[in-house]
DNA sequence: CGCCAAAACGAACGTTCGTGCTATATTGCG
DNA sequence: CGCAATATAGCACGAACGTTCGTTTTGGCG
């Protein structure tokens, strides 16, 4: 399991001081957060260090010591980005046994992070991507492979899940996953640029569509009942969906 | 047909300074081909003033004379690639009769239009889009109605499909529309950061399937043909497809 | 030709950016 | 207590940003 893991490496050094970098640490991951926010928001770019100075009321300068560079402060950026991205989204899906429980469980679980907006801006991720895949530099190369990590999670996912015998075999974990993730990120951008709550349901609506027809008898239970397509709204398909 | 119409409106003003402004116009235009060219790489806030002039081989002065204000540029510069847009995707495509022939080509088309790079950073509203959707004002607002449009062709389409009796009438048209809309989003942003090109086969290949499955007897054929699914990498499977 | 408006220029403005240097609190350890 | 390391603050820098201003170049028209 390459994604579910610890990546912020507490550096431990000297081990006689370890007490007296307690205080530091501590605030660096206070400054990780607030960064956090802001940049999803804003943009890597848009987070500023006097902006960020500013919001935790202490000295550019101080901040700035905790990183030496801009470029270090928005890798950390992303670095507790990808943690909570783990802790919110991965871990909890990892709870449903392998399979098309779990596959499922990725995909709603992913919508929800977006539409409980743990991140201020939407998917992080997908807007880190789009801000820097045209510039070259560590930022871009480490967003760029913790994507890819997310899409291996999605095709293992579909692998276990047609290894399960839940899933036609068929397809192509690759393909699918692809899919799904356009799927995820299609409604983040509805969402996020139309205000758009109704593409979650639209998102959630395709995959199972996707899904359904690619599951097997074992599989075909684990996964939520299609709406009743037409026009009639059919409240609340999942107990907690909501247009 | 509220897409294909001109945006930039050419002002007049009065009729004997007619010929004086010509060459302002050109120029003009020229500062804009040149700014949807940077905007789509490097965003239409790194679309910076100084840059753009130098670029040109003007000052920037004489450049910002032109706008009044760097919104007004940004705006400019987002009709212009609506203009382009227009030109290269929704035109061509709209040359296909209507129903599913141009529906499929709408969505052929645009895959093709960022292939071929008509904007250096991929898909450059949907750059623009993530770049504004945190940050209200003008911009933004365009930027979105645009988007809007878009995705209302691709609805109007797939209606016209469904009463020219060559798509299945159960589909709602607007959920069609996002799907085929993140699929595309989804092959722009794995080509723009991962550099992959099998992503537009993915998305042509899941576009298809979605389509086939839904067309009737009469709109089938008006469909390219599946790829046959399995392994083998089935080579050409239009012709010009390479991973 | 001279006139005059449009177009382009060059220099400067005030900010804000990232980034250095230096000094001052804070605090566990000898 | 005092030492040494760490954490934070203060200040200044050079560059780039958007913007303004006054001036100079350009080119169609009387």
């Amino acid at each position: 399991m390459t994604i579910p893991g610890k990546s912020s490496g507490a550096r431990a050094e000297r081990a006689s001081a370890g007490a007296r970098r307690a205080h530091g640490e501590r605030t660096r991951q206070a400054i990780l957060e607030a960064a956090v926010d802001i940049a999803s928001a804003e943009g890597l770019e848009g987070l500023t260090i006097g902006r960020l100075a500013a919001e935790l009321s202490m000295s550019k300068s101080g901040l700035f010591a905790h990183f030496g560079s801009k470029e270090e402060l928005q890798l950390a950026t992303v670095e507790a980005a990808r943690d909570i991205f783990v802790r919110e989204v991965v871990l909890p899906a990892f709870e449903a046994p392998k399979g098309v429980a779990r596959l499922w469980c990725l995909c709603d679980v992913w919508l929800e992070h977006v539409r409980r907006e743990v991140f201020r801006g939407g998917c992080f991720f997908a807007a880190a991507a789009a801000e820097f895949d045209g510039r070259p530099g560590a930022v871009r190369d480490r967003v760029a492979a913790i994507m890819k990590e997310w899409l291996a999670v999605l095709g293992r996912s579909v692998a276990e899940a047609q290894a399960e015998g839940q899933l036609d075999s068929s397809a192509e974990p690759a393909q699918l996953a692809f899919e799904l993730n356009a799927l995820e990120m299609g409604a983040n951008w509805a969402y996020q640029l139309h205000g758009d709550r109704q593409a979650f349901a639209r998102a959630r609506a395709a995959m199972v569509e996707r899904l359904r027809r690619l599951a097997t008898e074992d599989g075909l239970p684990l996964l939520p009942p299609l709406k009743q397509s037409k026009a009639r709204p059919s409240r609340a398909a999942r107990g907690k969906a909501r247009t």
